[in-house]
DNA sequence: CGGCTCTGTCATAAT
DNA sequence: TCATTATGACAGAGC
């Protein structure tokens, strides 16, 4: 999207009507196709999890549960959970997909731990908790607040809250059994919720996998990733937990644990926009494609690289869930790549630890500049490497400018042609209108030529020398006419 | 898979 | 002489 409007403002920039029309055709099918591909994405990405949790055995077509589910004897989840998840409008049961699979192993397995976390985080009464505990969490204790939520439940769901709460606390406490084998378990269902959440909300505590647990309810996404940016950079490089991502609980001060690593996390996402989200892992690989690009260290280097990058964007649709960051994947679907790209010298200014931002390596203005460098004690590599960033910078909009120009240039050509050929028309008229001009001048003078020449003329000197031209009738008689008076020559 | 387009980058000339 | 700008050429990536 940014980019079409870029190309769209380019356009308008241009002034040609033209491009303009066609440019809000293209955006019109792009966010069609947008649109088809992220549900596409989905779909692949349900598959996956899916397929992951329930490995499917290649010799009996059968779905083999996974290890972790396997390994892990407490109750996966309570009848009560499932008969809430299964009889409940979530996302999980409108999902035809995600419905056929889980009704049709419902019966032969129990869900995993991350299916079942996945699952308890889109029912009705945890939003409904959560919700609470976020505005809540401040003041009230959690008896109060699990009091609050079953008074104000609508009372088909207050039936059954008590008891889908249990289950869902026991399926978070079954799948913390298998990331946090040594953690003590609470038995009550609040305290494990509210374990669960500090857990969530703890960045030193990862979650079971690399799972990232959303519940789709339009109006209330609850987004649990676990997000850990690979770069050598120092805020980067820590474990950066993207604890609990939603429009009621984004305000990290309202949550206990980590308002530093996640508003920590915000500052990076917004500053480095979604180019190093998607980078997330992919630091390392940009500046090695861009060292084996620029070393050429050879064919098993790219191999390798290839590897590493098909593992990253294996990654990518899971560290992406975030709608936030979905939204601005569609955006740039067309500048992903410029994306990277300008990535790059980021990430080097990042990996060398300059001082400076790239966008004021490149914009401040010489002498500003050059006294910025030398107050600051860099050494060589950090110095060539700044003077490049500038140079490539300013070098990659003395080329925009200059492609723009040209854009331009070939619209005044392609205008001036027009207006040639326009012209071209008008004198071609104009000559044929001369040429008949001329004609009926011509047919005029023959006419008028034999008129005057139709009589003899003759030549008289007069005794003061001039001569004159006489027709031969008028030149007998003495006395002319006043009309046949002689021409003077 | 080849062709097209876009964009960043480099080299080099011009300012 | 240095910094900046302009531009042709090339390469990589996406469509």
């Amino acid at each position: 999207m940014l980019f079409s409007l870029i190309g769209f403002m380019q356009d308008v920039d241009l002034g040609v009507e033209r491009d303009i029309f066609d440019g809000c055709l293209r955006q019109r099918e792009e966010e069609t196709t947008r649109a088809r591909e992220r549900e596409l994405k989905r779909e692949r990405e349900l598959e996956r999890i899916m397929q992951r949790l329930q490995k499917l055995d290649k010799e009996t077509g059968e779905f083999l549960p996974s290890p972790s589910s396997v390994n892990s004897q407490a109750v996966p989840l309570s009848e009560t959970l499932l008969s809430t998840v299964f009889t409940q409008r979530s996302p999980v049961t409108q999902n035809p997909l995600l419905s056929a699979l889980l009704f049709s192993q419902k019966s032969q397995k129990p869900p995993s731990q991350e299916q079942a976390f996945s699952e308890l985080l889109s029912l009705p009464d945890l939003q409904y908790y959560l919700d609470v505990l976020e505005s809540e969490a401040s003041s009230l204790p959690l008896d109060d607040i699990t009091e609050i939520c079953h008074q104000n439940l609508p009372e088909p769901q207050r039936e059954n809250s008590t008891d889908a709460l249990c289950g869902v606390t026991q399926t978070i406490s079954d799948s913390f059994e298998v990331a946090q084998p040594l953690l003590s378990i609470p038995s009550d269902p609040v305290e494990i919720l509210e374990t669960c959440i500090q857990m969530f909300s703890d960045p030193r505590n990862p979650t079971p996998s690399n799972m990232i647990y959303s519940c789709s309810t339009p109006e209330n996404q609850v987004i649990l990733p676990k997000c850990q940016i690979n770069s050598s950079d120092s805020t980067l490089s820590e474990f950066c937990p993207y604890t609990i991502n939603t429009s009621s609980l984004s305000k990290p001060e309202q949550l206990n644990s980590a308002p530093q690593t996640l508003l920590q996390f915000e500052e990076c996402h917004i500053l480095l926009g979604f180019d190093d989200s998607a980078s997330v892992g992919s630091v390392d690989l940009e500046t090695s494609l861009y060292a084996a690009d620029t070393l050429s260290n050879g064919q098993s280097d790219k191999d390798e690289l290839e590897s590493i990058l098909s593992d990253y964007t294996d990654l990518l649709p899971l560290s992406l869930h975030s709608e936030a960051v979905e939204a601005t994947l569609c955006e740039t679907v067309t500048g992903v790549a410029e994306v990277r790209r300008v990535c790059r010298d980021e990430q080097r200014a990042q990996a060398m630890s300059l001082p400076f931002g790239v966008h004021d390596i490149i914009n401040l203005p010489v002498e500003a500049f050059s006294e910025a460098i030398s107050s600051c004690k860099l050494n060589h590599t950090q110095h060539s490497l700044i003077r490049d960033i500038r140079r490539r910078g300013k070098n990659k909009m003395a080329a925009q400018s200059c492609r723009k120009r040209k854009m331009n240039s070939l619209i005044d050509l392609e205008e001036e042609i027009e207006d040639l050929k326009r012209e071209k028309e008008q004198i071609k008229e104009e000559n044929e209108k001369n040429t008949r001009e001329l004609h009926e001048t011509k047919v005029k003078l023959r006419k008028l030529y034999h008129e005057v020449f139709r009589q003899e003329y003759k030549l008289q000197h007069s005794t003061d020398g001039t001569v004159y031209l006489l027709p031969c009738r008028t030149a007998d008689k003495t006395n002319t006419p006043t009309e046949d008076l002689p021409i003077a020559v």
